[in-house]
DNA sequence: TGCTAACCGAGACGGTACGTCCCGTCTTGCG
DNA sequence: CGCAAGACGGGACGTACCGTCTCGGTTAGCA
């Protein structure tokens, strides 16, 4: 498990008072506390602030708007995602499976994630945020569970750099998206059935299962 | 190809003058417009109204707000999804991600379809109507593509309807969480190369790319 | 005391079926109970229509709208005024100041009468439906307190025609004047101290009170 | 003639940026300026408040309604109002008579004075609003009058306190009731001739004309 | 220790869109 | 053809937040 500071782009803080550092802890806190009371769509920044104790301008000082704030506040959520080693590679995409759902399952992430993917569609510097806070970071998932799937030789090694960034994108967006959409657009649970039932479909294929 | 008519909540209007029909069309034809140019965060429904030739009043008695709105705007879209019979079932599986990313290229569903999502998150009714506009709709193309590969020997025959149920929703979240988290969250291009080695991957699973 | 239908502007009503008499009372009467609960502003015409069992059509072919239909509904009642011989010109003008002033504290008009009024400043068709259904049929009040006391000797008789209209207007302004100011404006209660004083002071003048 | 400011109820204001005073007053100008144009009926508060180069926001956070906002910034125009010493008490009345008619034919006062009394019944603060910013301020005509009068022996002394406000009082309504009604309800026009004639009556009573 | 620049809270500001309300008109089918 | 019913185009409402701005006051770091 890693550790951030998701750092707001401060400027170079030459003379005068500097920024308290405290006010970033609290505005994050307090986003993620709005969220789960009220949603994405029902997140004011104003109602932000005087959680945080903080004014707004300062909010505002800091974060650009309720996206990238948004995005700050739930990517450490994100980096509590372990791999354990279980044995199989069926068994470790099956608990990165429930470990991924159950985070979905949070109020916070749940109602945000989308929503700021959906704001990236029209904005690239938001889009890039994304990946670099919250998407890239997690892909160490994949790389672990290949590089311990090849070592016990359920799965081939990796024939050059190339080919193997390109398999872990895959995988990465077939668990990740799969998990999501079953979580929020089927809006079904995610049990160890299902967990299991799917790590069986990644490893042995659709015909597999005879 | 299905046809089908979004038809809004309209009460059985026994006396009075009825609803017109026209403006039904026009208004979900302005949505979509609306959303190409402005995107689902600038989509104003003042907008909608006076674009579609009607009043605000008109629109509020119809849908009660964006969010259905665009749902039934956009389900007409997917629709048009088709299920060719190219032979095989891996290349059914890439033909129908292709045409489902291609769909997710245009601007109306790219912007909207993960924040339609966003919001039913914490709104059950929206949910249901996701899931019956456009979720269970599409789900047509995993049912035939399944018993067209069941036909060819691919796979083998359900066990039991459960069974098959259970293997067409797994199917279905794996394709299109997939393409959509590959599109709108990794913001990769989907293009054939990449669709070959998804519908590889499915077909037979993570170690058989070797 | 008079008797009089307000009789809203009907075309000769040649044709076809003929408009429903008892719709017009329906209108006023529900009209007037609106107005007790809601008051002027908060008189909507479709909430009279729907009292008086009538379509918003139906309201609309008889009156232009809000002033005109209060006017009508409104004046009826100021016909039940009467001035009773109580043997001096002084107790007359009181008895007629309480009663005009019992009429003001009735919510139908205490809130209405200054609106129409207030409207008309910028409608003459209203100003005149004003006058000739409710102003110029309660002279005759004055009318008549005058010839008695002209009779009783306590004002010398008329010059001439014209002077007679002139001190009529004049003293009709005055006494209708000063309790309307009284009861909306200052908003004090309208007792029998009071119009004693009134009718002294217009008896014998500011400084007939020593 | 006196001085005030109208002052909306702002708040003790301990912290932040301070209210616009300059808004204010451009407030109150554009509020005369729209009514000359538009009527009281004819007054939007949006309208008002773009004339004024303000938010609408910013009209609300000052005054609860159209009404507030009207005597306010009519309340002004009523202090011009002045007692000029004419030597005799039946000439100051006449005099007084006639520069409060002259008030009554601007398009502000003519078209919102009603208007706002007429709201005033169903509402006790807009009513103590009205008294406190208009007709309480312009009783010193009266008093003043009163005063000239009982110099120059044309009426007698007041016998106590209670009695001079309740006579006060009671001309006022006279004076103020009569020439509105003239103006408004009667509408016609109020010119030397009959402000003689009222002043005269005022003085020598109904029957002192013989 | 005292200056000073950037910070801070509070909250008013101009602005935009909202969703509602009611207007007065129109379009139905029934009697 | 009048009528009840009710949808229609239209326009203003008063509210909610936005993101910016002005205040007076605080606080660190340099002189």
């Amino acid at each position: 498990m890693q550790r951030r500071i998701p750092s707001p782009p401060s400027p170079p803080a030459r003379g005068g008072r500097p920024r308290s550092a405290a006010a970033d802890e609290a505005i994050l806190a307090a986003t993620r506390e709005v969220l789960v009371e009220a949603g994405w769509s029902g997140l004011r920044l104003g109602e932000v602030a005087s959680r945080a104790g903080v004014a707004k301008t300062t909010l505002y000082r800091r974060w650009p708007g309720k996206s990238e704030l948004v995005v700050d506040a739930v990517a450490v959520l994100f980096d509590e995602l372990e791999l354990p080693d279980s044995g199989s590679l069926a068994s470790d995409v099956s608990a990165v499976v429930l470990q991924f759902a159950a985070l979905l399952e949070r109020p916070e992430t749940r109602t945000s994630l989308m929503a700021v993917v959906a704001e990236s569609t029209r904005d690239e510097a938001l889009r890039r945020r994304i990946g670099s806070a919250i998407v890239d970071r997690q892909k160490r998932l994949v790389v672990e569970g290949r590089a311990r799937a090849q070592g016990r030789g359920e799965i081939p090694p990796d024939a050059d750099p190339v080919a193997a960034t390109r398999n872990t994108d895959l995988v990465f967006d077939v668990i990740a998206g799969t998990v999501v959409h079953r979580a929020l657009v089927s809006a079904q649970p995610v049990d160890a059935d299902w967990a299991e039932r799917l790590a069986l479909l990644l490893v042995t294929g659709i015909g597999g299962t005879a």
